[in-house]
DNA sequence: GATTATTTGTCCGTATGTATA
DNA sequence: ATATACATACGGACAAATAAT
């Protein structure tokens, strides 16, 4: 978790007083703990892609641990594709977590190509529901109106990022679900229906652990944390056209707000 | 979690397939991941305050594990307070986690804003060190130069809501920390430095979970899930002043980004 | 090429925690 | 409460690959 660089020590809160001994705490393994650490100094950038890591003795000394429990963390970062050990010569980040930049204009599709991997998404069930009370309310429907209910799954280079349940008015886009079946693009599908452009009104953040179904499908050890978006988009005219619930691995994707 | 009314049930995804075993994985005992599913039940409503839990056995049966783990996982959250196990009687909700939906109302601009300008919280601690390359680049500094860390946490009501780390270049803001000391202000604290006004440049989001140490301050439960939030604000000139790293208790607190 | 220091990889054993029966 | 199996964590020793001298 030290956001400053290996350079110097640093006293206080996230720098390990040298020689620190970790717990290991509540049901929480001690290599899980130094590996969700690791993983979030890359996230923060202290350790770029491509460059090397401290070795091995001066990270367990650094986290007050042994060799062996530090290695157990990196050989499942080495696992998860964010590291790479060679032997005689280090230990190097190979990937970074995907950036996922929150704009009023947010296209899954788009972010993913920007930064060079193929996007891919594919509809694991859908159906057709009476609007409950709380989507009459978020989509500005009439009571009694029914709604399309998609369960989709969003992958870059073949590896899980996100889950996804939204709500569409049935009536208004009667098509949606074989128009989205057909393209695996929210946006084409809902061009089919006339609607040129939408954009994000709010997006709510939240953070919790995966519960078993989820990490089924995002390939996540269970007591993985994801992170929980809630978002509404509107049309040209403010009026909510989509509802989704997405649950995005944590630890492959990273939130961005530009101001 | 589930967004969608309480009417209806959700075919595949969220439900439990009766019987469905749980595996110990990734490092977090099954103990903790029961405990930590027992706690959000709690925390949305499946039982309310003062009502009983299914029996140990159902809920082992529930669970897929052995009623001595799933004693455990009890044993966990009757600890923390939040359930009380009455020989011959059952177990029944003690209490109720609460939580700061600060977000549902709030501006993100806003909650950070008083994150970062008007704390309110406390500082924990405070040191003047050498920037490491890491903050050198994010802070646009010359190597060598030092800078202002601050440690502070923020309280509401009595519950630690965040706990954050911020730098400043110590040659442009050298009386920080005391103006800080005396105004409990950031922004007064660099008004104070001739510095009108300031913006937010980014906003990084992540999820992750809590250290030990941040368990501690934030009265986390260890392997409880913390939203990390990395934010750089910039003057008139677009000149980086500060770089803030914050960990939210997840349980707690939801961001708002409005568009 | 040979030597040496550094770094990761593998093996041994021992003690404790976790999970089931 | 006991027994059993496996995971976790530590400590030490040595092998193998690499880079620099």
């Amino acid at each position: 978790m030290t956001l400053s660089g290996d350079g110097e020590e640093t006293p206080g809160l996230h720098a390990e007083p040298a020689g620190f001994a970790m717990e290991r705490a509540g049901g929480v393994a001690l290599w899980r703990q130094i590996a969700e650490r690791l993983k979030a100094d890359i996230r923060a950038g202290v350790w770029a892609q491509g460059s090397r890591l401290p070795a091995e003795s001066a990270l367990a000394e650094r986290f007050g641990v042994n060799r062996h429990t530090l290695r157990r963390a990196v050989a499942e970062l080495a696992a998860e594709g964010l590291l790479a050990a060679r032997q005689g010569r280090g230990t190097f980040v190979e990937s970074v977590p995907i950036s996922y930049p929150i704009a009023s204009r947010t296209r899954f599709s788009e972010i993913i190509g920007r930064q060079a991997r193929s996007p891919g998404g594919r509809l694991i069930s859908s159906s057709r529901e009476t609007a409950s009370p709380w989507l009459v309310e978020k989509l500005r429907l009439r009571p009694g109106e029914s709604v399309h209910r998609l369960e989709t799954l969003r992958v870059a280079d073949g590896v899980p990022i996100s889950l996804s349940t939204s709500w569409f008015s049935a009536e208004r886009f009667p098509d949606l679900v074989s128009r989205y079946a057909e393209t695996g693009s929210v946006t084409m599908a809902l061009a089919a229906h006339g609607l040129e452009d939408y954009t994000r009104q709010r997006t709510d953040i939240s953070a919790r652990l995966a519960e078993p179904e989820e990490a089924r499908w995002l390939k996540l050890a269970p007591g993985a944390p994801v992170l929980v978006n809630d978002i509404v988009n509107v049309d040209g005219e403010g009026v909510p056209i989509q509802v989704s619930h997405s649950r995005f691995a944590a630890e492959r994707i990273q939130l961005t707000v530009e101001s």
